[in-house]
DNA sequence: TTTTATATGTCAACATGACTGACATAAAGT
DNA sequence: ACTTTATGTCAGTCATGTTGACATATAAAA
């Protein structure tokens, strides 16, 4: 049987390399995950609560609009999640002062509190995995991943980061 | 109010750099898999049967634990995927020789069909990715998501990166 | 001012993929 | 013989996504 790994093809070794690639992105999204989502079923709240809390954070005031095309998920996933936050006082809306039609996202200070501890083992584990790999590792990763995400977003997502 | 990027606190600086780690790799993954899963709902597949796709056709013989393991969900969710592929010919299983308890998972030529109409968007996908980060930042990028991983884990990985 | 478009919410129905817990069978190991 | 392991399966539940239809308030355009 001809063993594909030293195989002296270059077309072979590539499709090698992107396969790792490919699969170091799954355990990595696996694992990254597991500390948050412990967490959250504590709070009987998934993943996609995670997701929202963390990203009113870091944008408080989005509109809801702005949310739903981060998620890239319909408007009624993000409500029934997004009523149960509200509901149990984590985060909370407020009427646009300009646009009136608009409900302003903002956490709850148990919001904040909540936040803070989803994100701190998992700031951990990746401060963790930044100070082994180094820091021309982490500019490599970031450039990577920048690159692996759908072009109308990259924009978007660069202005975000500055 | 404190503008936290320019606040000059080094721990502000690094929470943020971490945050945008974190991120990344939220909108990475959305991307990523976002061209098989168009794909797999023209088959009524779900997510599942990709991940256990990709992994029988990268471990040709494999177990039902070792998939398991893998995944890291339990047998009751994987059967109703892996009974899914085998019914509609896309995976079969065989008795072990040695331990005739085990069902070693194969490919079917089906199977390996499907495998490659998924892989291929990924692949070009990362391909792009790579071609434009240039071969240090992958090592970057691989160096980073390695550390990501759970320690039990990372071992056997980097075993089967050889 | 009337009309149209936008931002949001909500209802009903459904699919997927995860979970727990219990139990069954065959085969291997002690 | 007994215990453990590898696998499968049943029943029920939950979280999170989907589509499609419809309602309301407000903004913007004609």
């Amino acid at each position: 049987m001809t063993d594909i790994k030293s195989n002296a093809n270059p077309l072979f070794l590539r499709e090698e390399e992107l396969r790792q690639g490919i699969e170091l992105l799954f355990y990595a999204y696996r694992d990254f995950t597991s500390d948050p989502d412990e967490i959250l079923s504590t709070y009987r709240f998934g993943r996609a609560h995670h997701r929202a809390v963390h990203f009113i954070g870091r944008n408080p005031g989005m509109t809801v609009a702005e949310l739903l095309a981060i998620l890239r998920i319909t408007k009624q996933s993000l409500s029934r999640v997004l009523s149960q936050l509200i509901d149990r006082g984590f985060v909370e809306q407020k009427k646009g002062a300009e646009d009136r039609r608009q409900r302003l996202l903002y956490l709850t200070e148990s919001g904040i509190d909540l936040e803070l501890r989803l994100s701190q083992p998992q700031q951990a584990r990746v401060a963790r995995a930044y100070r082994e790999a180094g820091a021309e590792a982490v500019e490599g990763y970031r450039k990577v991943l920048m690159g692996l995400i759908k072009d109308d977003d990259r924009a978007r997502i660069k202005k975000t980061f500055r």
